[in-house]
DNA sequence: TTTAGCACTCATAACCTTCAAGTGCTAACA
DNA sequence: TGTTAGCACTTGAAGGTTATGAGTGCTAAA
């Protein structure tokens, strides 16, 4: 258990080194503190923080700098509790959300370029989802010249297109055909049962109406894919050049691949099980070793039957928690409103 | 003019730093070109062609490397005429580009990303465009729960389609009416007059039949805008990080912002009025101050009635010219039969 | 428990030295 | 006239030295 006054330290190491980059040392500590102490009792005070292991040296005589345990001390025991969101960031949030959007993929494209605008960090974001999307409808419109568009509508709301091509001696009964196999047979299932039977018994059925049934079956598959894979979102991408130690290139480049797999980001943006609104993971708490300096904030917005989604925001283990924390809550909470305002259209 | 020795000189000094990156010294020529001469005469063959400006010092006492006349002057009489393409990257281009595709989009987009891993650069590429597209077909359809998908389709065989909400007192006969407004009137026109349009006549007719008539003007908008100018595509951004710079981030930034302005590489894609198969811009010859260190090579493919598109590379001034000049020639050969085998199977 | 005092450490920057690569020039040579 | 050897000179890069300042840990006294 720390003292106050050790408590007191901490938090001014946290604050002063995320703010100007600089270790600590002493004297500055005590122009800060307004404590009347000298800088020999602060000494002995962070001599006993490094033994705990909250705070570290760069190097022998250096200043201190807090460790990642430190961080995580302070996240959780000394940040302000009723973390303030500044006026003008907020209605930069709502003005950003407010406008009219044909889907939610534009509501969570442009949430993530707000949110990595205001921070000055990289934001991602993972669409709502629920647990078992269902196929809700599907079509076949013919273009001419051959082109057939496909439409896939799903029980979330969601709808995909894809055009594809058919020889030209198919006619419109064989389509009609088409369509009835899948309305029958696969509208009604879940996403997964669907892309399944894809790959079984449905070709075999297609073949009776369709020569070459490959086009078709591929673009099918496609607009599936999309429609349960496409759903994650990063901005902001740029502004891992600020906070990342440039020297070497290629962690960039593994860094930028890293950020365009969704399956590995679901898995690492997972909130911790403590219950906050905003999960913190600090440095090494990130199950990624190339995120070892890095810091991931996530926040899970929850829009009723239409499922939850989460936001993040990616940066330096070095950045300004209170600040970032309270602007990821905030528009979390934005963000909640307008999508349940925007499905509200839909579910009468 | 040069005389035989002093294009040979010229020569190594262009291919010796570009390969390794350092300034080219006398001796290094001498061992180079296995010409009985000695240094000294080499070097004042060097000071003549600095004298000229074809090379210059990075120092007082440095070796020499190509100035911008250089590189061009090696471009324009010294690289091989007959410019060799290895097999291997041949035959990369082929398999690339095999195999079927359901859009044009997805060809281009692909060879970017070829493009840019077979030379280590960036590349770029604009989609066939015809001079006057007309829009050729439209659709609505219903998906149910208050949303239509709106279907554009345009003579040039671009497929762009959006959703967007209606009230949900709307009907059926409702959007009939719609479509045969816009058949009626805007299909077979050119897309800036329906774009014009969109703005000044067609909101009165459509709001007969539609109360709220902004959802759907938008959508229709913002496909006509995909429709008529989401032509542009880029890959390998990531190797401008190899081959810039890097001391200044913002620059970095500038340059990717850049990238991503389809107009302003249009237009800097433009090709010279030289007559060749690949157009090489180096340095200060690039239309952009940003891009004073860097050569972009274009070259323009056509493919008959469905119009002209433009691949490009994007690499510093020390690039290996003969060999991107050869990969982007052979490049633009195979894209190019891709293509008209790719439209032939609509143009029957 | 707190503090003044002090010896010690280390990164950083400034300065110097050395080294290798390269140049330009001169005078001699074919 | 073109070529060459020779040489003094320049320069950036690398390495070494030194001074400086910010900081530490420890000791002994208050």
């Amino acid at each position: 258990m720390l003292t106050d006054r050790q408590k007191l330290i901490l938090q001014a190491i946290v604050l002063a080194y995320t703010e100007t980059g600089h270790a600590v040392g002493s004297k500055k500590l005590v122009e800060m503190l307004s404590i009347s102490v000298s800088s020999a009792t602060i000494r002995n005070e962070m001599a006993t923080l490094e033994e705990i292991g909250l705070i570290q040296k760069e190097h022998t005589s250096s200043g201190r700098i807090p460790s990642l345990a430190g961080y995580r001390y302070y996240v959780d025991h000394l940040k302000h509790r009723d973390i303030l969101v500044g006026k003008n960031d907020l209605s930069m949030i709502r003005q950003s959300l407010d406008g009219s959007y044909a889907k939610v993929d534009e509501i969570i494209a442009n949430s993530t370029n707000m949110l990595s605008e205001l921070t000055s960090y990289t934001a991602l974001a993972i669409k709502p989802e629920i647990s078992d999307v269902r196929l809700s409808g599907f079509r076949l419109v013919p273009l001419g010249n051959h082109q057939v568009l496909a439409i896939l509508v799903t029980d979330s709301g969601e709808v995909e297109s894809q055009q594809f091509a058919i020889g030209k001696d198919v006619s419109g009964e064989q389509l009609e055909a088409i369509v009835r196999i899948v309305n029958d047979q696969l509208v009604g299932q879940p996403l997964r049962v669907v892309l399944q039977r894809l790959l079984t018994d449905i070709p075999t059925q297609i073949t009776q109406y369709l020569e070459t049934p490959d086009g078709f079956l591929q673009t099918f598959g496609q607009a599936l894919d999309r429609a349960t894979s496409d759903q994650f979102f990063v901005g902001g991408r740029l502004n891992l050049l600020d906070f990342s130690s440039i020297d070497n290139p290629t962690t960039i480049k593994d860094l930028y691949q890293l950020l365009s797999n969704k399956t590995d980001m679901h898995d690492m943006m997972l909130p911790n099980q403590d219950n906050t609104e905003v999960s913190v993971k600090i440095g090494d708490e990130i199950a990624n070793d190339l995120l070892k300096n890095y810091s991931l904030l996530t926040a899970t917005y929850d829009v009723g039957n239409h499922g939850r989604g989460m936001i993040a925001i990616l940066g330096p283990t070095r950045m300004s928690y209170s600040r970032t924390i309270g602007l990821l809550g905030a528009f979390k909470q934005e963000l909640t409103n307008k999508l349940i305002n925007y499905y509200q259209f839909y579910d009468e």
